[in-house]
DNA sequence: TTCTCTTATGACACCGATGACATGACACCG
DNA sequence: CGGTGTCATGTCATCGGTGTCATAAGAGAA
């Protein structure tokens, strides 16, 4: 491998003459410049990072950890997406700040995340994102050094700078929307509580219902989350078996994600009730291989990966930037609710009421 | 940050010294190596990368390029699930081989490879790997210096080692279970043909029909892929329906995809045609969100994603070590036929003729 | 004409590790 | 008791760039 000095000896100039051509920081005569080209074409001359980082001490690399890339062997959910857009995010922000952004990842085994922080350390990056799959809680080993850290969907009780996606105003838009649309018994068919976004959408779920003077029905709410177990399905069919046997049934069911909905198709179909006619279907993720693809699209809340990733980017480049008015707490990014025709308009919406929903 | 001399004279010893007990490349007195330990801790040391790479110039990194996980931000597609498979491979393979794996992305834009081959070419990687969101040909830069490079799920007119899923046998074994399960008429809505893997399958298809005894009829086969774009639906329900209206109609679709697949599902249903006990449904691609979700759940053939992965892995291992037992040309690597509940076996299957299938 | 001032370039040390080699202290051997 | 080998450790140079400073050559200004 070519070094600088074997490309300074071919186009006769000093080491530091070339240097100063790759990086164009001082002034270099025209001829120089095109000598020191030449012979960087013909010995296919490619400078070595680790030597200019040695002497200038910024390594221009920020890393970023996921599990995304290698998801249990069992991928029952939707695994690794949400991931990939926020990390999607995150280059899309990088792109121009002259960063490198180095991945690694933990194979979905939490207890990898130490040693690659530590490589990464060791290359002396500029700054840290962990990415986690689902909103979540993570305890993570402390950087002792002052490398800066984000957590992109997902928090610690470190205080950590954290990037959240906003469930309860998800749920709550998606209900509120509902409402708008004459819906008054919302069935709700929830996440297991035990994740973070379960009792959020809840509560995001309940707010709307007070907001709309509607009053919170136990009977209409139901956990069936089994985490991709099998009896899931049955469990969704006793529950909305249930609820449309009570006297006033729900005429909506929310879903706690896509996936879910996808099953309560197939179950409403399998009970010739037709959606969205007689019972309309909402879900949550806007997963869009499930929500575009099913028949009605599905009406859905959708997770701003995306924005959460652009928004853990901006935020770590202020950190590592030194800007001292960091803010403090998580960052939470809304997402638009998706209207499509699972749910029906009871009666007409009232357009000028509706707040970040997209009509499709 | 601390550095290596920061420690050796906390600890009292030569810098050298400290750098034995990092590596453990020459034994050390238990005092001494005690003494180290302390001093390392109490400084939070970390030893540099850029420095210890100078030196030994060894890297230790393998680049990898996928376009994964930034998508076009419209993915019909299953997007990015493939390539993060055949990663998860990749890093399982390589998990114990002492490399550190970075992983760079394109965002989809194919022009974005040179650059970051560049970067990586800088970081000194001592190998490098492309992975290809589907199977298909690539152009890209030709790699001046001599690290090794592997192409996975892709392929170029330079005879860059590339690691390939068997489309062709995938198809025949699929197709061959299904005469085996007694059908006769096996209908093929296919990709289209400008994609690796369409004539692929294709030819898979007719060579297993052949091998059955089967004369190939245009009528049961058409292509129905419109990439995605609207109208793809009406173009099923057409050929279906056209088809179904046949004096012999077929038993059984064979899907391009499972993706396709699950658009037939809804056709058929709507047809008021029951799967399976009026018309079978294969798929392609063991897409498991949509091939386990499925009800009833889709007969498909898997792609060996993970088992690409590693074959990359393994085959690059073997060209950074040097080994002249290279082989020649692409490595096919098959995945097995996952045999479920949307074909009927018109007949028993006699098991003891099958081949690389899974039944569940 | 002489004195700045800019432009263009080189000399040299240094970043933080490690490879090669040297050295000192013992242990074991005949 | 000298020779030889092993263990434990230190010295020094070096990897490939770049920061700092020096210097030479012209361009204007006084």
């Amino acid at each position: 491998m070519a070094t600088i000095y074997d490309v300074a000896r071919i186009a006769g100039v000093s080491p530091k003459t070339v240097s100063r051509v790759l990086n164009g920081d001082a002034p270099v005569g025209k001829a120089t410049r095109e000598a020191v080209e030449l012979a960087i074409a013909q010995l296919d001359y490619v400078p070595s990072n680790a030597a200019r980082m040695m002497r200038s001490q910024r390594s221009g690399l920020i890393g970023l950890i996921t599990g995304a890339i290698s998801m249990s062997p069992e991928p029952t959910q939707p695994a690794g997406l949400p991931e990939l857009f926020i990390v999607q995010g995150i280059q899309k922000s990088l792109a121009n700040s002259g960063m490198t952004l180095m991945i690694a990842d933990t194979g979905g085994v939490v207890e990898k995340a130490a040693p690659l922080i530590d490589t990464f350390l060791r290359h002396r990056v500029e700054g840290l994102i962990y990415v986690a799959e689902y909103h979540q809680k993570v305890a993570l080993p402390v950087i002792s050094d002052g490398t800066p850290m984000i957590l992109a969907n997902c928090f610690d009780d470190r205080g950590t700078p954290a990037i959240l996606p906003d469930d309860w105003r998800g749920q709550h838009d998606l209900v509120a929307r509902l409402i708008t649309a004459g819906h008054r018994r919302i069935g709700y068919l929830t996440l297991r509580p035990e994740i973070a976004a379960g009792p959020l959408r809840l509560d995001g779920y309940r707010a709307a219902l007070q907001a709309g003077g509607i009053t919170y029905d136990t009977a209409l709410v139901e956990n069936c989350d089994l985490e991709g177990r099998d009896g899931e399905t049955q469990l969704l069919w006793e529950a909305i078996d249930r609820m449309l046997r009570l006297s006033s049934p729900p005429t909506v069911f929310c879903c706690g994600n896509d996936k879910m909905a996808l099953r309560v198709y197939g179950i409403l179909r399998s009970m010739g009730r037709k959606v969205p006619t007689e019972v309309s279907v909402a879900g949550y993720d806007n997963y869009r291989v499930i929500a575009e693809t099913l028949y009605p699209p599905l009406t859905t809340v959708d997770l701003p990966y995306t924005a959460m990733g652009v928004r853990a980017a901006q935020r770590l480049m202020a950190m590592i930037s030194g800007e001292t008015r960091e803010e403090k707490g998580p960052t939470l990014v809304a997402g638009p609710v998706y209207w499509r025709d699972s749910v029906t308009e009871l009666r007409p919406a009232n357009v000028s009421l509706l707040k970040s929903v997209r009509e499709e």
